[in-house]
DNA sequence: ATGAATCCTGACCGATCGGTCAGCTTTGGG
DNA sequence: CCCAAAGCTGACCGATCGGTCAGGATTCAT
């Protein structure tokens, strides 16, 4: 039934490729309650008993999907040292941040829609993976502080305020959208959305150059 | 059937209160179609039947509520001038931004499952009113930035900074807790956030007092 | 050609969904 | 005390939910 360690033969991975994107866009908009396979298997454009038979069950499929997004989350950032520029660690980091957001919208609201459920299925298990990561990069920061190269301001809310600010533009895209008249939001959007977060947020923390001249025009 | 201009009876308005409650809970959770009648009346102690004598419909349940909370926002900085200081502003449209997140998070939660799903019920009807309370702050942001008060940022992004970040307290709250060991976030988390906030964006913005004097220990 | 493995699907299951309704109880002004 | 209005609820409706299953269709190495 099961041959995972065997090649995947092509229609399994079409299909399942299929299926995959058709249920992150339904579990982003409507969490894992509010989506059903029907839905998924209609956006899929595949009946439903064929869905079930690749996913095996609604859990397993929202599942594989969250650990994906989690996975291609981690990536990033994947080794900063004290030695590096605080200003190109900082701009890296609202950069790439900002790129998922461009390129991967549904991912983020399907993590989002995760979270505002109160995260049962990634509880402890990968929120350690994620409590982990916030540690190094906030001691990292914090060194930063200590040798006079940015403001001591508290690490973990400045990591918490690059989340929220870059993925509001996958989040709360239609928002965006509906109050700035756009149809979408195009590169010429993130690229400048991206600028204006790395400079106030950069200038913000009082991030200074090696040199020690104040980050000013 | 209905007097709703009539004085409404004691009875009425205590399990509607119990009602509005625990729906605002649950819609918060898993979203509209996410949410149940049965988990609703179930969380209020309520026989279905007797929420549905109350409230009508799902979609009025829901459709109320979503009203009461944008009602709610827009009471925010409901005055504001050019002559006003940029930086009492910005800290005042701030900390009741982060006031609302730490006194109404399922309000918060609630809208952002709306945006996330398209804003279905909102869609333009309710996106007029945010639009024209954008762009009544951003001309003035645009004018403070002409006066040399503040750097020339693109004032809508500021707006949208200061939602996401203070937002992010409510919506992600489960996320924040579980990352940084805490049971929940108390008083003294939203006031030091809130201050981070305030420090990091107000020196973000490069806001001057009016003196003309780089806001600067 | 053949047989095993995989692919695929309509029919069906019990549970739950939003909503209706008949008919009960409780309340309060006259 | 009386009775209309309001409050209240169990039973029930058709639709949809996640999931199962028997069995036909397709594929492919031999």
């Amino acid at each position: 039934m099961d041959n995972h360690d065997l090649p995947e033969t092509t229609a399994r991975e079409r299909n399942e490729q299929r299926i995959f994107e058709a249920a992150e866009s339904v579990f982003a908009r409507h969490g894992y309650r509010g989506a059903s396979i029907q839905a998924i298997a209609a956006a899929a454009g595949i009946p439903k008993s064929n869905v079930l038979y690749y996913v095996g069950s609604k859990r397993r499929l929202y599942v594989t999907l969250l650990e994906r997004t989690m996975w291609r989350w981690n990536e990033m950032l994947s080794d900063i040292s004290v030695d590096d520029d605080p200003a190109e660690v900082l701009e890296a980091f609202i950069r790439s941040k900002m790129q998922l957001s461009q390129t991967h919208p549904r991912s983020s609201r399907l993590f989002a829609n995760e979270i505002l459920q109160g995260a049962p299925f990634l509880k402890e298990s990968l929120f350690g993976e994620m409590r982990e990561w916030v540690e190094a990069r906030a001691e990292v920061f914090r060194q930063w502080a200590e040798r006079g190269l940015m403001d001591p301001v508290d690490p973990v809310w400045l990591i918490f305020l690059i989340w929220s600010a870059t993925q509001h533009y996958a989040d709360f895209e239609t928002q965006i959208v509906g109050i700035t008249h756009r149809d979408k939001l195009d590169e010429r959007d993130f690229q400048s959305a991206g600028d204006f977060l790395c400079q106030v947020i950069i200038k913000g923390c009082g991030v200074r150059r090696r040199d020690g001249a104040v980050r000013e025009p």
